[in-house]
RNA sequence: UGGGAUGUCGCCAAGUCGGUAAGGCACAGGACUUUGACUCCUGCAUGCGCUGGUUCGAGUCCAGCCAUCCCAGCCA
């Protein structure tokens, strides 16, 4: 795929005190370009609050010019799998809607890794330690009481360097020695307190296979990852905060050269309304089969985002309206919505669908004869075309559509009113057939010939407009809507193994509609706004007003 | 509890050297309309966590409180 350069996000105006702070250093002349990178640990599926990290850093370099890289940060082989790998890579092309110029792994780097921890050690900054993890907890102190050294602290340069290949050699078990770095046990800040740097695991990585039995922890490999790939801004969130110190730490006393340091800094992650984006939660989700899998449309995911039909434009949009501060934020679902409906009135081809039809008879139309009107695909694009849309005697309208006893201001049919099928005639309601049990069976109407496609000759105004599909038009089928459906409701991640429980309030809000009729082929894709409208306590409510896509949620 | 951060409208979020509270979402009215959509008008913080102080003047400076989040994994 090569550069997309239809990416038109207007970023001023926009909210982001890390372009600030990327403008202030450009202008400065402390760099020529800026290079960021997107690390995720591939052990899940990217979902929303992913697209915020991504979009920062992606558009930074489309603003700024410089690089963008994916970084696979895999340094702990216990929690990660290919699969993941690839769907990470796939959310991140569709997004952004071009390729990351490196796609990086943070494994790639564990040679290079070695060797600075390597030069930690002859500089008397590192030591082997062979401290329980349990000692270790117990060495390191609390919030109130500083922590004493480890008695492994003074073995000389030769020692260390001697234990610390052989633990790269495999001789010794798992947990049984690490290595750590010497800063200081009393510091304030606990990450400060002789942090370890590699632990021993017997464990094969995807990746590098048996080839190491020691791996770099998150605090140190990151800022040589970052430093290697001559990262200059190194965006993460704001929980990050308190390893600055430390990323600093290790960034200046491995020997990088001044003008090629990274540096960090933090952002408030993205939190959304009735969303939940732990991943911990997502993947428990799947693992116990709560959903179907990373691409169920209740999930959260890019992919299952995709599925529904957001666009990756629409998405960016929201990140971006959504803003980059350090408060601990809940952005409304509304405008991730509001995003996508933005962009859809503006894209998407409309199309006809009946969600609960019922039937409708033209009385004074012919019995055999069909006509065809040309309905605008789009009437905010004029180059969208039109299609033709089946008329005859028998149609279909939706149920909401009809009211026998209209409340106050209901302008659409009602016994003995006028409405519009929209794009074809006036028609007149003149009598309702119910069923035994009371339900509509269906609705007699005539039409004016004289108002096909057009108003009518004597110039009375039809308020309503209405939906309509023709009986023999439209194949029926049965659809699964799952609207509403990533907006479960799950009050946090501690609470979810409670929400488990069949008994407890893990609620989809999945409409099963059948028989609905819709305008399209078997499988076709399209997306539709829905907007229902009921009549409650003196007004009218809007009941759906979400996204959906068909094709891969309805089920034959 | 020690340290690190953050507190401006229901939800996000701007607020430069202190000068008299942007914008978006949501919501509420109204106009327009062959999608009750879209579009277009209108309304929506005498108030900036609280309390004092400095000042002609403070969201912006000072002091003291309060609230929330993060850190005591050989996770990231």
């Amino acid at each position: 795929m090569s550069e997309n350069n239809n990416i038109t996000e207007n970023l001023d105006g926009m909210s982001n005190f890390l372009y600030d702070i990327i403008a202030k250093d450009i202008a400065d002349g402390k760099y020529k370009e800026v290079c960021t990178r997107f690390p995720p640990e591939p052990n899940g599926y990217l979902h929303i609050g992913s697209a915020k990290a991504i979009t920062i850093n992606y558009l930074a370099k489309k603003k700024f010019g410089g690089k963008f890289n994916l970084r696979y940060d895999d340094t702990n082989p216990a929690k990660e799998d290919e699969e993941f790998v690839r769907s990470i890579y796939n959310d991140i092309v569709w997004l952004n809607e071009s390729e990351p110029d490196n796609v990086c792994y943070g494994s790639d780097y564990f040679d290079k890794c070695y060797e600075y921890a390597i030069k930690l050690i002859k500089d008397g900054k590192a030591f082997v330690c062979d401290l329980s993890a349990d000692e270790m907890t117990e060495y390191k102190g609390d919030f109130n009481n500083p922590g004493k050294d480890s008695p492994y602290k003074n073995r000389t340069v030769e020692e260390n360097l001697n234990l610390f290949e052989r633990m790269k050699n495999g001789e010794f078990p798992d947990k049984s020695k690490t290595l750590r770095a010497k800063i200081d046990m009393t510091h304030p800040n606990m990450n400060m307190r002789d942090p370890v740097i590699y632990r021993i695991m017997h464990t094969e990585h995807y990746r590098q296979g048996n080839k190491w039995n020691i791996y770099p922890m998150y605090d140190y490999a990151h800022p040589m990852q970052d430093a290697i790939e001559g990262i200059t801004h190194s965006m993460c969130s704001l929980e990050f905060e308190n390893n600055r110190p430390l990323y600093d730490w290790f960034v200046n006393n491995v020997g990088i050269e001044e003008s090629k340091k990274p540096h960090q800094y933090e952002f408030a992650k993205i939190r959304i309304t009735n969303t939940v984006l732990g991943k911990r939660t997502l993947i428990k989700m799947v693992e116990t089969k709560v959903v179907d899998g990373w691409d169920d449309p209740r999930m959260p995911t890019l992919s299952a985002l995709r599925r529904r039909g957001f666009t990756p434009s629409a998405i960016r949009d929201f990140v971006l309206k959504a803003g980059v501060s350090k408060v601990y934020n809940n952005v409304d679902i509304k405008l991730l919505e509001f995003c996508q409906r933005t962009e859809l009135n503006k894209t998407a081809k409309r199309k006809i669908a009946i969600l609960e039809p019922i039937p409708l008879v033209i009385t004074n139309y012919p019995e055999n004869k069909t006509e065809y009107f040309d309905v605008s695909n789009n009437p905010e694009d004029e180059n969208s075309g039109t299609r033709q849309v089946k008329f005859s005697k028998y149609l279909y309208i939706d149920k909401s559509d009809f009211e026998e006893i209209p409340p106050p201001k209901f302008f659409r049919l009602t016994p003995g009113g006028e409405v519009r099928l929209m794009g074809s005639y006036v028609i007149k309601c003149d009598k309702v057939i119910k069923n035994p049990d009371g339900s509509i069976k269906e609705i007699l109407c005539t039409y004016d010939p004289e108002t096909g496609g057009k108003n009518p000759p004597d110039g009375r105004k039809i308020k309503g407009t209405v939906h309509w599909l023709s009986k023999n038009n439209a194949g029926k089928i049965n659809i699964n809507l799952f609207d509403y459906l990533f907006t479960a409701e799950i009050p946090d991640d501690e609470n979810f193994s409670d929400s488990l429980n069949p008994n407890s309030k893990l609620e989809y809000k999945d409409c099963l509609i059948e028989k609905s009729v819709l305008e399209l082929d078997m499988g076709e894709r399209f997306q539709f706004v829905r907007m229902g409208y009921f009549y409650k306590d003196g007004k009218y409510d809007r009941t759906y007003n979400r996204i959906v896509t068909l094709k891969d949620s309805y089920k034959p």
